[in-house]
DNA sequence: AAGACGGGGAC
DNA sequence: GTCCCAGTCTT
């Protein structure tokens, strides 16, 4: 039996049940698909409840605003998502008619969209043979053929594409994408895979050459870096102030407190002697620690939180026109990161709600 | 070719 | 702590 068939066996015996593979309707599809990335099924699956719940089809995601997909999308992480998926709903709306395209080469014009996603939309929605290369399939594909070429080199990622395309049942290019990444998810995982059971057993090389736990071999990227923030929760009567983050650096575009970041950890004391500081508040303001330092972890950065209640408003003295002052009520609905929407959570009781 | 970009779960 | 997750985009 060939590799597709025991797969499409396998799958047929031990396959998720998902939401998303009950349609065709690749708009349902892409939502799915873009939620998906880089992100656990477990975690993604009560945001495609909502995303489906308020978007039901791709001309009410382009109706809505940018501010509203990412209040929905809040704590997923990796935004820059939320974002190109408005842009790309607008472009189905605005170029293609609002009908959501099926065919590879289209789909993978729209923003958010790359190699893996197009392939997926395009096999899953219209049967089109084109291999789905994600995690999943690196891990299978480098076990099973044995291969230990890094698969984050540009040499990798050509080898695993050409054995991918080498592999994949044209006939049932969407089955068979589902089932490989299903195998890889549920049998071939990255730590402790079930190999006692595995219909593979005899041909796998990693198996047979007891390689399976060296298999796949990933470079290592660089180390993260460390940096130190310091907000300010500033309160004039019954509102609070919110800063807006631009672009080009962690959470682009979400809602935090105004803050001063730090080269180094400082305390109170060191931060009121910085030259920063004093660009931001007058002198003779005083500032009272509140809650506990937060220590937010990210992939590629460990980032350590002070929080300073501030009182006297009047004390601030430049007045970034990103920043405002939103009653309690409209901070809920804003679209913030996790380090900011957990400090309230665990700080409510200090700050408000009625501040 | 290398980095940036989040948050959470498994070990 | 380390690694990985239905990756993509920018430099």
């Amino acid at each position: 039996m060939s590799f597709a068939a025991k797969l499409l066996k396998w799958y047929h015996e031990n396959g998720r049940d998902l939401p998303w593979r009950t349609t065709q309707d690749p708009y349902i599809i892409w939502l799915s698909e873009i939620i998906l990335q880089q992100t656990r099924v477990e975690q993604g699956l009560p945001y495609f409840h909502r995303f489906v719940e308020e978007f039901p089809i791709v001309t009410k995601f382009a109706e809505a605003d940018e501010e509203k997909v990412l209040r929905l999308w809040q704590g997923l992480g990796y935004y820059s998502r939320a974002r190109n998926m408005h842009k790309a709903a607008q472009m189905v709306q605005n170029t293609l008619g609002g009908i959501f395209p099926t065919v590879f080469s289209e789909v993978i014009r729209l923003p958010g969209v790359g190699e893996y996603t197009a392939a997926a939309i395009a096999s899953f929605s219209a049967n089109e043979p084109r291999a789905v290369v994600d995690g999943n399939v690196y891990r299978v594909l480098s076990r099973y053929f044995g291969v230990a070429e890094p698969i984050n080199s540009t040499k990798g990622k050509k080898l695993f594409a050409a054995l991918a395309d080498d592999l994949l049942d044209k006939q049932h290019a969407g089955l068979y994408n589902q089932a490989i990444m299903d195998f890889g998810a549920l049998q071939c995982k990255p730590k402790n895979p079930l190999c006692g059971n595995c219909v593979f057993q005899l041909e796998c090389v990693a198996f047979r050459e007891d390689r399976v736990e060296y298999l796949p071999v990933k470079t290592k990227g660089k180390a993260s870096r460390s940096r130190f923030f310091h907000y300010f929760v500033v309160s004039l009567a019954d509102k609070l102030l919110m800063a807006k983050r631009g672009e080009g650096d962690v959470w682009a575009n979400l809602y935090e407190f105004p803050m001063l970041e730090t080269a180094t950890d400082m305390s109170l004391l060191e931060l009121v002697d910085t030259e920063e500081f004093s660009t931001y508040f007058k002198a003779g303001v005083v500032l009272e620690p509140i809650g506990v330092p937060i220590k937010h972890i990210l992939s590629h950065q460990h980032i350590y939180a002070r929080f300073y209640r501030v009182t006297q408003a009047e004390y601030l003295k430049i007045k970034k026109s990103e920043w405002d002052y939103f009653f309690w009520e409209k901070i809920d609905t804003l679209a913030k990161h996790k380090l900011i929407f957990s400090f309230l959570e665990r700080n409510k009781q200090l700050i408000g709600p009625k501040l």
